[in-house]
DNA sequence: AACTGGACTGACCAAATGGTCAGACCACAC
DNA sequence: GTGTGGTCTGACCATTTGGTCAGTCCAGTT
């Protein structure tokens, strides 16, 4: 009868929290149903609200999982003092590639944002206060870049809001922008090799257009 | 008893689009209620039934509705012939602002975009088909631009896809931006004036990135 | 064998959902 | 007055929802 708190996840937890990404992801937290992640995971609704007394909290705990194993690498990839190019293309090139290749992640984003983001919203203001978050750096990169005259001036945050927007755009509005894809592209390309295309493309135009 | 099919719209009509179009944009297709878009209407959801026999006809009359009346205006901005600047400009500032003033329509868009976008595919396959789509001219004056030599060689769709994304991506994904805006941003800066300072940013990276 | 406690479930509940339908209401025509 | 036809609604229906709860099952302990 009691809740487990803080041990090892059982198989049939983990089991939930899988079956819950993909159904959060594809229905947001509203759409999704206890049922349909309870099926998903080989157990009865019931199992679910065992583990997860509410579905909210559930869809909390699978939300900040995901967003922190999307951020994680990011670390890696944007250290302070790297220079202009690398500090673009160290955002730029991992979140075109890491989101094109999870769309289900995009997906849970947008539908967080729809709701308010009453996930995202404290966790972001968590770990931008952290100095190694990688969007903090990113900025503080961007201002170094401008103090040294590597780069013109510029507002770094507007900077970085494009970089995401850039970044970001094609997995979130996939299903529109398929259709003009195909309207005005040359047609021989597919999908994956225009995402490939697409990190080149946004580094090299954002870097020419914040150089001095 | 019999459904009314093309007359002028009642005032009960026009209510209950108006309500539809806020209850869908806040909660999506699959979320809202009837009843609620009846409510707001200030009448019975029998009514809303009675004009418009299930909620799938009234989302797919109201999205129409919504995009037409958001495209309809980029029309007069893009023009066949425009220059690299002119063209990006006639783009992105008419998006960025209207977008932000308008956030409805934003959310009306990513909530259909989450479901597959059933009703807008279809519509930007028509627009795109005429010569007048306003995505299609923007496209084809950046390839004549490359053309003669004002702008370097590039993809036009690539940069189609970057100009929509660094324009939308503010309205889009407001909730999750703002907190970093507020983290990172010099703090005396409202959402209102970044919003004004992001037309002229992001025309001014984009010019200077894509010109030869 | 008897007991314990965690894992798990089927049956159940109140509330809300999209949709239907018979009929009330009302301005207007005859 | 007696229709007539469009507008609108309350009551109703089958289905689905999140959540509860009593109780089953079973491995481990004594």
């Amino acid at each position: 009868m009691r809740l487990p708190i803080s041990r090892e996840p059982t198989e049939t937890e983990c089991k939930l929290l899988a079956a819950a990404l993909e159904v959060f992801a594809e229905k947001g937290l509203h759409g999704a149903t206890t049922q349909e992640i309870g099926s998903l995971a080989g157990v009865g609704k019931s199992t679910l609200h065992y583990y997860f007394r509410h579905k909210d909290e559930l869809y909390a705990r699978v939300f900040e999982d995901a967003f922190m194993r999307m951020a994680e690498p990011l670390q890696e990839r944007l250290r302070p003092g790297l220079g202009l190019r690398d500090t673009l293309d160290g955002l730029i090139s991992y979140q075109v590639r890491a989101y094109h290749e999870q769309p289900a992640m995009v997906r849970l984003w947008m539908h967080e944002n729809l709701i308010g983001a009453p996930v995202a919203v404290p966790m972001l203001h968590r770990l931008n206060q952290l100095p190694e978050s990688p969007y903090r750096i990113f900025v503080e990169n961007l201002q170094a870049a401008v103090d040294t005259g590597e780069a013109r001036p510029l507002d770094p945050v507007q900077t970085f809001v494009t970089a995401m927007g850039a970044s970001l755009f094609l997995p979130i509005a996939q299903a529109s922008m398929v259709a003009t894809i195909e309207d005005f592209g040359n047609g021989s390309t597919d999908l994956d090799t225009f995402v490939a295309e697409r990190c080149e493309h946004i580094v090299e135009l954002m870097y020419r257009g914040l150089k001095a």
